[in-house]
DNA sequence: TATAATAATGACCAATCAGTCATTTGTCAA
DNA sequence: TTGACAAATGACTGATTGGTCATTATTATA
């Protein structure tokens, strides 16, 4: 399993550097010390090590943000979550570059759809911060509100990505704070209806709680400590036949909600429960 | 020279459709056909041909949005503006959608900075609208202003893009119009100062003067008519070495203003001596 | 019609790629 | 020391790539 890491570690460089297609697993290897045979002892293929990658970075991502919205008052939250985004950009800049280098590239059809799953979440995450802070005022602009903060997200990422220049975070974080609110607060024209947004969600719905099974079965396999063990296999009984009430389910959720391993399926299964 | 059109044409489908690096020469001859051989009699390279159509589309691009920013008064600047970039997009979706795939893509150093040239001729177009605009009372968000307005126009592309949905532009213009005009007149956090932009002009400023002379060459061998031959001629011995006054330039300039063939080497020269 | 010039062909080349598998190396317990 | 098992190797495969060039077809000229 430490070679699966170092492999992830040593080929995210060589993307950030080249791109996914421009580096071959020749390389790879060899930036790794290792044969070309231990690679596809790791990974079936060069597709899953990207994916790998990805679901890394976006899981850390989109937990991290989750947190950061739930934790924070409404008078930081703006800044807050403009900072923490920002700042995963910075932290992860290899990763960051990768996917934007990669973006919308035409890889493998999985991966597209992988990186529209972590979108979705993200806009899902943005929404709930505009209908907090803002509610029913912004009900007519709030799409338009989610794809302007999306925008600014995307902004500035150039700037840690692609130079390296030394930046105020501190001071990014406001300036789009205050954009931000200027927009709710002042913005009448919509040109985002519910319907258009809705066009532009073509997702296959029915594959989360497969996947959210999967992660589970991972995890149970996984995972040492007895309480958090069984939670995660009471859980799983409860996603395939539901029969405990939502008070137990959510007491599960509570009793694994701080292993540092299960922050993803934690997120996963709050966001399937609504809770 | 027809060949080298259909050529272009049949292969920025196929780009558009399956992106550059996974589009073989073989396919694109095939989808002509035509054969392999005589695609090397038009272009010198796979990568020659990228670039002759990226120059196509952002030539187009930029001399029509310079256009509409001259041509329009104050009042409909920024209406025009976003309408007629995404105007742009939609009627040329196939040349968008390579240019979104293949963005920031590691492929060619001359291609990465052909794009960041024309990225530079753009934000000076919304620079100098920006400064029409509002003038003095934004100079310390200009910046910011600028990259909010570069953001805007991404922000929707997905949307004519990768979607086909039909969109009501006028609702969109009008929408990004109000955003501008909000932050324009009630931003006050600058994060993106005069320093902050010049570190990421890596541009090599030389580069242009050169540019300029190849097209003017190009277009002298090119054009028949006497009087804008000849305009283009002493234009090119001017470029070389300045002798003649900024209003003979301009009448030279005029001159060739209005020839089809002679739009991107106006907005060149006028570029050049700002006028 | 004959000749020269130009346009077009597609078999071919060298390079590169992801992925495989017979073989070797290393690590245990017996 | 032996033998059984697992980990690691890298030469090899088959497919694909961008690009070339001797050959052939077409057109223009005389």
């Amino acid at each position: 399993m430490i070679k699966k890491q170092l492999i992830m570690e040593k080929a995210l460089e060589l993307f950030a550097e080249q791109g996914f297609e421009a580096t071959s697993v020749q390389q790879i290897t060899e930036h790794c010390g290792i044969s070309k045979g231990a690679f596809y002892l790791s990974f079936k293929s060069k597709d899953e090590l990207i994916i790998a990658l990805i679901d890394q970075f976006m899981m850390q991502v989109v937990t991290d943000i989750d947190r950061i919205v739930r934790d924070t008052c409404d008078e930081q939250l703006l800044y807050e979550f403009y900072y923490s985004i920002y700042q995963s950009f910075h932290k992860h800049s290899d990763f960051a570059k990768v996917l934007m280098k990669e973006h919308s590239q035409t890889l493998n059809k999985e991966l597209i759809q992988k990186m529209r799953y972590y979108d979705k979440l993200l806009e899902d995450i943005i929404l709930s911060m505009i209908e907090r802070l803002y509610g029913g005022r912004v009900q007519e602009i709030k799409y338009d509100l989610m794809y302007s903060i999306k925008s600014f997200m995307n902004m500035y990422s150039h700037l840690f990505v692609f130079y390296s220049i030394p930046v105020d975070l501190k001071l990014l974080a406001n300036s789009l704070e205050e954009k931000t609110n200027l927009l709710a607060t002042n913005a009448t024209v919509p040109f985002v209806s519910v319907e258009l947004h809705h066009m532009m969600q073509p997702m296959n719905e029915e594959i989360t709680k497969e996947q959210i099974l999967d992660t589970l079965e991972q995890k149970i396999a996984e995972i040492e400590e007895p309480i958090e063990k069984e939670s995660l296999i009471l859980l799983k009984q409860q996603l395939i036949e539901p029969t405990f009430s939502l008070a137990i389910v959510k007491g599960l959720l509570e009793n694994i909600r701080n292993h540092p391993h299960c922050k993803w399926i934690s997120y996963l299964l709050r966001r399937y429960y609504k809770v």
